[in-house]
DNA sequence: AATAATAAATTAAACGTTTGTTTAAAACAA
DNA sequence: TTGTTTTAAACAAACGTTTAATTTATTATT
């Protein structure tokens, strides 16, 4: 049984985060998230002190390791650069899909946030993620590999395909036929075809011999 | 000035838009609507029913006509595929672009709502568009001009694209250095960039010339 | 055209809930 | 005995909605 503080902490973190990502964070009082987690309502403001605190522990206690491989495999020079997208490729689809409550709250409920400290926070990470990116990128373009592109608007459609995969689930079963409210299921079935989808099309996108 | 009753309703309802996009349904009050709309609380329910027949309503005043210009487009015999393509990106980076407010909160909020009701409605509006869409990639690939490609995903490229760009306004104002808060200036902007850029790898990543 | 009768629009105030947070006492551990 | 954790109860504030009274607009009658 766990009895320890920071068991019960992590069992209110994840009650928060299936919550919020379910009913959004106005759309969830702090009773659900006690109810949630078993505990008592005083518990929240006890840990965390507050709501909107109980949502930056949240973000802490999931950000953080992605830059770190990013700028690994920016600097990994026995990759050819359409290795290393393939690498990033695979690095975000596993990433956002099997965090997919956490990363739906990111997208599409913190930019509704009132609090700017929490919105700078998370655009200042996007623009360190970015320039690693753009470093591949231009990297493939200073070996003739890579076609002319608009850069950042590539990154926003690796970006935005995945998030549109994980945000309109719903969509997604009914298309795919996938039985419904299996996340395993779902997740077995769309990375490896999200993962193809986005390599084929990467390659044609930049692919130096696709020049106009 | 405006004294009748539709004025009124619209007044209320494009409040409503305003502050639903910026801060979420949860996160919006009647007594903000009322007040951004300069009009008494009680109007809200006299005219509506309630906050969510009132979210109901604002949906039905800003949808619908996509279907008909995606049929035609589709039926269109005079247009080769590529050029429905271009054609398909400039309608749904202006479309969307333009009304950016309700597309935010249909992407980002409605997922989140209780109401089975609506979001039942918007999912049979997406399929139904996505079939169009359909029969535009696959006329290409019978007259062996698109290459073989998972059409649902593709849509959902450029869909995501369309979307990150839209739903992150503040990232891409820092990344492009546009001048914070002047929609019209980042429209302007962005809407060339984001359709060339589709275009583009719409172009590379279904010519049958760049089959693997 | 003026008046009376009816309907529609608008208002301030109040309704009962639910909200996030705090309190002060109890239970537990060191 | 000390300090930490847990609890039920209470708090004021904000919430969506309703009420009942009042003003404005429309229609019918003289």
């Amino acid at each position: 049984m766990e009895k320890n503080t920071t068991d019960k902490r992590i069992h209110i973190l994840d009650a928060a985060e299936q919550l919020f990502a379910e009913k959004g964070f106005d759309g969830t009082s702090v009773r659900d998230i006690a109810g949630q987690a078993n505990v008592n309502l005083a518990m929240i403001s006890y840990y965390f002190g507050s709501k909107e605190k109980l949502l930056v522990s949240l973000i802490e206690h999931r950000s953080g390791y992605t830059r770190g491989i990013l700028e690994e495999l920016s600097k990994d020079e026995s990759l050819s650069p359409f290795d290393k997208i393939d690498r990033l490729v695979d690095l975000y689809v596993d990433k956002i899909l099997n965090n997919s409550r956490f990363h739906c709250i990111v997208t599409t409920h913190l930019p509704t946030m009132q609090s700017e400290e929490i919105k700078d926070m998370m655009t200042s990470i996007k623009i360190g993620n970015l320039e690693q990116i753009k470093k591949i990128i231009l990297d493939g373009q200073k070996k003739k590999v890579f076609r002319k592109v608009d850069i950042e608007l590539t990154v926003a459609s690796v970006m935005g395909t995945i998030t549109q995969v994980t945000s309109s689930k719903a969509l997604y079963h009914k298309i795919f036929n996938i039985e419904k409210n299996i996340d395993e299921l779902y997740n077995k079935k769309m990375i490896p075809k999200l993962k193809s989808h986005l390599k084929q099309m990467l390659k044609a996108h930049l692919d130096i011999k696709n020049q106009e």
